[in-house]
DNA sequence: GACGCTTACGTTCGTCGTAACTATT
DNA sequence: AATAGTTACGACGAACGTAAGCGTC
């Protein structure tokens, strides 16, 4: 057995069965990862995948099994890696940062200039995603760190950290009938039609359960994907926006008025994710700490170790 | 970077950091060894081991954090060929078992009739030792299920589940005035010479903190290994013995009487334990389930997702 | 018949072992 | 002087790429 073995297999299962694709994508000749798989699953004495006649059809369930490990070992070797450039050169590396529209929008900016400011040599990668793609892009080593509200919990490969808490905001055009009201409620929300984040994300839940308490079913009249499509169908008047309350800019957004309502929902609590056992490089902790400064690196490494 | 040279390195580690030994424990030559782990700090750029000119004198920062995770991916790797056999035969294979000698001689029998019964062709191995040193067997992988009463919960490394309750009984020669007494105390047996386990063994510190709380001091006359020394001592006069009560058995000590104490001590919780992301053979899981019928499959399989 | 995996074969590169050398205690 | 690690070199074997073969769809 050896490791180059083991990438085959991970990157034949990635690339759906297809031994010609992954021997492209890794760069060589498409016998030789076959024989290799071969030899791999004679050692062993288990077929790993499942063929019909020449054609690999799918896993076995040793080979589920031992994928799961082989990606495993792939992902410490590639800590392994990671320990060596961090202690070569503890300036210089990439981080790559996974998070939905809103926080990549608006709370992560502050702590990328930090950040880069004091790591110049970084190279940064921002990827945006859902809740559930974002768990998965940092299950995955794609991400360093995700940044969301939900679903990053329920992975058990993920250690999460809460950041801050954050609520909601209703944003009309100037004149709407919403900002005159004496007391905001929900009943005066439901009301109208709602323009609001799309289900997957950021809080949606607690929206409706907010509603669903109190027996109203709301008007949802459009999801989007992120804050500024939210904003922009408000400001055709296609109904009030219901989005986080950083997400408003009275500077920006001068086109709309908006009124909180931290007292109508639950709030939100932002969570950082990174993947169990992964190797942090020294700028990591900084930025998980530029972002959240109560996450100290002591904080961090006991969060990993407990869970 | 490949598995043989992570081998070298973490062989030369538990070697006390001699390149020769590690070689002649690898069955290879030391000028190969040697030059893998120049090619290994090479490769990653960063010296593993400290130097003072030739000879190794410790281990670098970074070379500890190397070493660790090598250790996982050796171990993973360990992992994938236990799968292999587990699907080829699925009936043989081996269990390597350390327990304390208390468990050994008198609770691990019964489980090991039946589990013999049922996988005759598995070869099994019963290691002993005290709890400390159970713990490090099960997390070096030299033992696959570790049986103790202490220590267990401390390893981070460690799975541990409970099994069964069970204190304590006094046990004296025939005629002794403790026999006699009317009602059990802990004054009463810190009146005589008792004869009990070692400190670092089977609840001997609840032992101890039962008689603190009450303000007494018993006189140890002699501590010992294993319950048989214990009865041994006792049966030759030197004192009464306080023991596990599953070890007295009124067949065999026929020259003893015993007391039951139950009372007068807070139970003791025997624990199994089996190292984290280990892949267990089907029949580990069946003596698991053989010594503590409520650790079925899924019970333990839930308590390794969890922790 | 086209696509995809396997078999066959020759070349290359990496790994290992022996022997000689060098540094440390 | 003895012990431990490194350098040098030659032999073997493993892995890879090319080309041909074979089985599915």
């Amino acid at each position: 057995m050896n490791l180059q073995q083991l990438r085959y297999i991970c990157e034949v299962e990635r690339q759906n069965l297809s031994i010609s694709l992954a021997a492209a994508s890794l760069h060589t000749s498409q016998p030789g990862v076959s024989k290799q798989i071969h030899l791999l699953e004679q050692e062993l004495g288990v077929r790993i995948f499942e063929r019909s006649g020449k054609r690999l059809t799918g896993v076995t369930a040793p080979g589920r099994i031992i994928l799961a490990q082989a990606k495993e070992v792939l992902r410490d070797v590639q800590n392994i890696r990671q320990i060596g450039t961090e202690f070569t050169n503890e300036i210089a590396g990439s981080l790559s940062i996974a998070a939905t529209h809103t926080q990549a929008r608006y709370a992560l900016p502050r702590a990328i200039k930090q950040f880069t400011g004091r790591y110049p040599q970084v190279n940064l990668h921002i990827h945006q995603g859902n809740p559930t793609q974002i768990a998965e892009m940092v299950e995955s080593g794609l991400a360093d760190i995700g940044i969301a509200t939900e679903a990053l919990a329920l992975h058990e490969q993920l250690v999460v950290m809460p950041c801050y808490q954050w609520n909601r905001c209703v944003v009309a055009p100037p004149g709407h009938p919403i900002l005159k009201q004496k007391t905001l409620t929900l009943e005066a929300i439901a009301h109208y039609p709602i323009v609001t984040y799309d289900f997957a994300f950021a809080g949606r839940s607690l929206i409706n359960k907010a509603f669903e308490a109190r027996g109203l079913t709301p008007n949802v009249a459009l999801t989007a994907l992120d804050s500024d499509v939210i904003k922009t169908y408000v400001g055709l008047g296609l109904g009030i926006g219901l989005l986080a309350r950083m997400a408003f800019d009275p500077e920006q957004d001068k086109n709309l008025r908006m009124r909180d309502c931290a007292h109508l929902f639950e709030p939100s609590t932002t969570l950082i994710a990174v993947r169990r056992g992964t190797f942090l490089r020294g700028y990591m902790y900084d930025f998980i700490e530029f972002f959240a400064p109560h996450l100290t690196r002591e904080t961090v490494d006991k969060a990993m170790q407990r869970d």
